[in-house]
RNA sequence: GGGCCUAUAGCUCAGUUUGGUUAGAGCGCUUCCCUGAUAAGGAAGAGGUCGGUGGUUCAAGUCCACCUAGGCCCA
């Protein structure tokens, strides 16, 4: 026997309760358990950083993570999946910094590393836990207790296996480079952390003008000649090394209108002076090479500098064609002076603020020194203009610091030296949606350059390399090789900072002692790494880890290109020369109702699990599943969620609301038996035949990682079996028809099971009402039993287009009544069809049309009724069109010029007409060809469309205008039934009482009918106790439960 | 400056792969209908230069080119 299963439900209660026999029973370990044997489905979990409160876009990428497993578990997989945790990096370190107060590295030191990396440890474990709850309730199944931790030590070690693969091969090494740099953090930023830090700032745009020494052959030419220089970032000039030109481009030495001689490129000449200038002299920028000049600033010793140097990246797109050149700061700059052998002179300090012994602008921080070095210029005559210019400018991802681009010795590793490779193996994965392949992430590895992989900071994977006083260097895989090489057990240490740092080995190389260097790596290394690390392979797990590489799906949002795809792809190519993922879905990203970014900043953020609290989790993973496109951004809202919940989710509990009532009260039992789906009526073979379709459709698109689609399905099957098939078959279970209640059961089974991964907790609980009390060998949850399986023999398409054409002439009919206003509870004598393919409608069919528009027959337009209608016929431009292209709209004005009724008769019967075409010649038309239109001409309300008609014949009869008032009196009783109270199987006794003829003529003429309706026991003239029902038609009803 | 995505009803979005002559749904609004599961359902109405221009084609929301605007990413 089912479960009761009341019509009204609290979602997220009746989500709590599932959360709870999830747990009593243990069913996610059981789904994994259970499947251990069967063929693998790897999945890889990108760790979130365990840092800060998650956010209803975590819960995005989350519901992705999980519907895929769950589907492919019940598709017979086994799908291990562990849940990971990014602890390492920057982020970690910058919480624990806000909250003991510290503004920099020298605090931190003073504090002393071990204990800081203990604050860090520590406030890792706290995030997590806040992730584990939003997990658990989201219903993301997850392996919380087998989780990978980036800090654990067999992870670290792992780590420092790949690092010593990577140094072997050559490809890791220390160079010197000017890359951006975070002076408040002071450490380098990789490419992938600057890419997520790019604000719009105002910056001064300055053009300085710098002259040209007096004794070059140029100035003696033009005396008082000035280069006119651009930049953005006035605090470089006091390092101004050099000016670049570009070789190839045309200098003009100008006289502007204030009658100053200027050199710029000649042609942003008119930009810069408008056409009020006079150009005296041009020269290609060849020319000017060495050509010495007054530097701006005399703060800092440059010797043998400032002159014109040559170099091919100036562009004459913007500014004035002369690129001022600090080498310490601008990774080209370094390049070109390098070639001159000018020297590198850098007066900024790590902390990014000018040494103290710098006149001026000592001690100031960089930015800061840009207002006084500009009112220096202008009080000395040297600025030629001073505009703000809005521009996208690199800020640390972090602590929003702008980054400076400064000169420092970093480790890299030289991933373009494997760009190739690293293309090939992209070549060989699937990006959905496959834009990304080519477009974002295709161009992300084709512009490709080195990691950066070193930081200058205290939390995070210690770089595993030693390196003596002469610069002999060590890559260490693991604690028991560090063992071997300091000849001592050091296994047991924490492989962190502070501890790590102390031990020293001998140089195998020279024998001086080693020490580790001082740096830590990227927390995205970290990550990167989680397909060995996680296992800890080499050192250990080497099976599991053959049979779990490479991943058969990862999925997260599209910043991860740059990210977590990009280092996973990048160091498991690296060391094991192969990617680690194939299947990858980039999702889109989360917005808020007006469509802005959520953040903190404009209190937009939408905390997920007060969220899943008001409407329940399973909406939010349908909303976030198949709401809109999970390629693109969205818009989340309460609207949008609430939409679901009554669109989808309640349509679907109200379904197995009414089956578990009419069950209950006809007593009936699944194992009770039906007819065989042959034998039952055609609707029910209807319905099983779409839920086949359905299920099979649903498979397809999961299969194809798209949720959108299956989402779609699911809904729209839903809708069909609620307001269609319930609708259309609701008195047979009032009757308790037994293979109405069996066909229901087996819809309902199958929609349950396909929506369980997208919904669980709401299939679950339908799954313990309806299928697990009812089936002896039933799983004990919805989440262990397999997908639906495939059964072709109940599909008949044939079926499903004739109800298709049913319920296009049923809405063809409603209009027809809109049109005449004629109500539906009014029965009607006859309607009549016309349509293509009504002839074959079989006769239930066309009883479920004469039933829902309330006419007594149906009848076919065409047999008798000829001289009532207009036929019109219009050509089919489909069809036609492949035929005849070009002269296509010639047929089709034939077939319009043509006698539509012989044109009708000849096609109707299946034959083919022959029409003569001007310019075309003789043409045969079937009646593919053609789309006939029959109209009924008066008396009739008639509504077409698409070549399909339905009419109505108006006219009512005494006869028929009773049965519409008897109809109108079963429709009053049942509303007062329900708002009795009633129990709809109750009985119940009614007493009537009027005055008028009429009515007492239809309730004798229709007693037995009305009576039945509403489960009258007895139906009697007179007064009595009970309930008085309200209606509009002269009568008084009383009503009294039996 | 480059790459990618997006542009369809007041709002949120389908439809574009495979071109076909009345462009759909939901929400909201108006009117009506239906209700023995439903916080439902149905019909009609108002509401569309399918971002713009040009092209290909007998035929373009759909294919092509260019442009505009917005977003994301890179420089």
């Amino acid at each position: 026997m089912y479960r009761a299963v009341p019509a009204q439900v609290d979602l997220p209660a009746l989500e709590h309760e599932v959360l709870a026999m999830w747990d009593d029973e243990d069913v996610f370990a059981e789904s994994v358990r259970q499947a251990e044997g069967r063929p693998l489905w790897v999945f890889y979990e990108g760790p979130p950083t365990a840092n800060g409160t998650p956010g209803t876009h975590h819960v995005e990428a989350r519901v992705f993570k999980d519907v895929f497993p769950r589907y492919r578990t019940m598709k017979g997989y086994y799908v291990p999946r562990s849940a990971g945790w990014d602890c390492h990096g920057l982020p970690v370190e910058l919480a624990v910094e806000k909250e003991l107060g510290f503004t920099g590295k020298q605090d931190i030191e003073e504090y002393g590393v071990a204990e800081f990396n203990a604050k860090c440890r520590e406030s890792v474990l706290r995030h997590v836990d806040e992730f584990t709850d939003m997990t658990r309730r989201m219903g993301y199944w997850v392996d919380f207790d087998g989780a990978y931790w980036t800090m654990d030590k067999d992870y670290v070690q792992s780590v420092w296996w790949s690092l010593k693969q990577i140094f072997d091969k050559g490809l890791l090494s220390q160079d010197h480079r000017v890359a951006p740099y975070c002076p408040r953090c002071g450490t380098g930023l990789s490419d992938h952390e600057l890419a997520q830090g790019y604000e719009t700032v105002v910056d001064p745009s300055v053009y300085v003008r710098f002259p040209v020494r007096a004794d070059e052959d140029l100035a003696k030419r033009h005396p008082g000649l000035s280069l006119l220089v651009w930049t953005t970032t006035p605090w470089t000039l006091v390092s101004n090394t050099a000016v670049a030109v570009k070789p190839d481009a045309t200098y003009a030495v100008v006289r502007t209108a204030d009658g100053e001689t200027l050199l710029v490129a000649e042609e942003l000449a008119p930009a810069l002076f408008g056409e009020d200038h006079t150009v005296l002299e041009t020269f290609p920028g060849t020319a000017l090479e060495r050509v010495r000049y007054e530097r701006p600033f005399d703060y800092v010793d440059i010797p043998d500098a400032h002159f014109i140097l040559l170099a091919d990246y100036v562009t004459t797109d913007d500014g004035t064609g002369l690129v001022h050149q600090a080498p310490a700061f601008g990774a080209d700059d370094l390049v070109t002076c390098r070639r001159y052998d000018l020297p590198v002179v850098n007066p900024v300090r790590p902390d990014g603020h000018f040494a103290s012994d710098v006149p001026v602008v000592g001690d100031m921080f960089f930015k800061k020194a840009d207002e006084t070095l500009i009112a220096d210029l202008e009080q000395r005559g040297l600025m030629f203009r001073h505009v703000p210019y809005e521009h996208a400018y690199p800020h640390c991802w972090r602590c929003h610091t702008p980054l400076i681009y400064y000169a420092q010795p970093s480790w890299y590793i030289r991933t373009t030296a494997r760009k190739e490779q690293l293309l090939a193996e992209n070549e060989n994965t699937n990006w959905f949606p496959d834009t990304i392949k080519w477009g974002r992430y295709g161009d992300w590895l084709t512009n490709n350059v080195d990691w950066a992989l070193s930081r200058n900071r205290y939390w995070g994977t210690p770089l595993p390399i030693w390196r003596c006083p002469d610069d002999h260097l060590v890559a260490v895989g693991s604690l028991a090789e560090l063992s071997e090489l300091a000849g001592r057990d050091v296994t047991d240490t924490d492989p962190h900072r502070p501890y790590v740092d102390d031990i020293t080995i001998p140089c195998p190389t020279c024998g001086a002692e080693a020490h580790r260097v001082p740096e830590v790596i990227d927390g995205w290394y970290d990550s990167g790494s989680m397909p060995f690390a996680a296992l800890g392979y080499p050192h250990r797990n080497a099976d599991a880890f053959a049979q779990q590489f490479p991943a058969d799906f990862i999925c997260e949002a599209i910043d991860q290109t740059r990210g977590w795809f990009y280092t996973l792809m990048a160091v498991n190519t690296l060391v094991f020369d192969q990617s680690s993922y194939r299947n990858v879905v980039c999702l889109g990203h989360i917005l808020d109702e007006d469509g802005r970014k959520m953040s903190k900043h404009l209190g937009n953020v939408l905390a997920p699990i007060p969220l899943m609290d008001e409407h329940g989790a399973d909406a939010l993973r349908w909303f976030m599943l198949a709401s809109g496109s999970p390629w693109q951004a969205r818009r989340v809202g309460h609207t949008a969620i609430a939409d679901v919940v009554r669109k989808t989710l309640l349509t679907y509990w109200n379904t197995v609301s009414f089956q578990s009532l009419y069950a209950r009260t006809a007593g009936w039992e699944p194992a009770a038996g039906a007819p065989a789906p042959a034998d039952r009526p055609v609707i029910d073979r209807w319905v099983l035949s779409e839920a086949q379709q359905m299920a099979h459709e649903v498979d397809l698109a999961l299969e194809s990682f798209d949720t959108q689609r299956a989402g779609r399905l699911l809904s729209s099957f839903v809708d069909d079996l609620s307001n269609w098939y319930v609708r259309r078959s609701r008195r047979r279970f009032w009757d308790g028809d037994p293979a109405a209640l069996a066909t229901l059961h087996e819809a309902l089974r199958t929609v349950t099971l396909c929506l369980a991964p997208f919904t669980p907790f709401i299939s679950e609980r339908v799954w313990q009402d309806l299928f697990r009390p009812t089936e002896a060998d039933a799983p004990r949850s919805v989440h262990l039993a397999p997908w639906p399986a495939w059964r072709p023999e109940l599909v008949d398409e044939q079926l499903s287009a004739q109800m298709d054409l049913v319920r296009r002439l049923v809405e063809l009919g409603r209009a027809a009544r809109a049109t005449a206003t004629v109500r539906t509870r009014q029965p009607l004598r006859r309607a009549l069809v016309s349509a293509p393919g009504w002839s074959a409608l079989p006769d239930d069919l066309r009883g479920q049309i004469a039933e829902e528009l309330n006419v007594l027959t149906l009848e076919s337009l065409g047999e008798e009724s000829a001289g009532l209608v207009d036929v019109s016929a219009k050509a089919n431009f489909r069809s036609l069109g492949r035929r005849y292209a070009k002269q296509t709209p010639l047929v089709a004005e034939a077939i319009a010029a043509a006698d539509p009724a012989g044109l009708a008769t000849a096609l109707r019967s299946g034959g083919t007409v022959t029409i003569e075409v001007p310019e075309v010649g003789s043409v045969e038309i079937t009646d593919e060809d053609v789309v006939v239109t029959e109209t009924p001409r008066e008396g009739w309300a008639v509504v077409t469309e698409g070549g399909e008609s339905v009419a109505l014949d108006l006219k009512i009869d005494e006869e028929l205008r009773r049965a519409g008032v008897a109809r109108e009196l079963v429709r009053a009783l049942q509303e007062g039934r329900k708002t009795a109270g009633l129990e709809v199987s109750d009985r119940i006794l009614v007493r009537w009482a009027t005055d008028d003829p009429d009515i007492v003529r239809t309730i004798n003429d229709h007693r037995d009918l009305i009576a039945a309706e509403v489960l009258a026991s007895s139906f009697e003239e007179g007064d009595g106790e009970g309930s008085t029902i309200e209606t509009d038609l002269p009568v008084t009803l009383v009503i009294q439960r039996a």
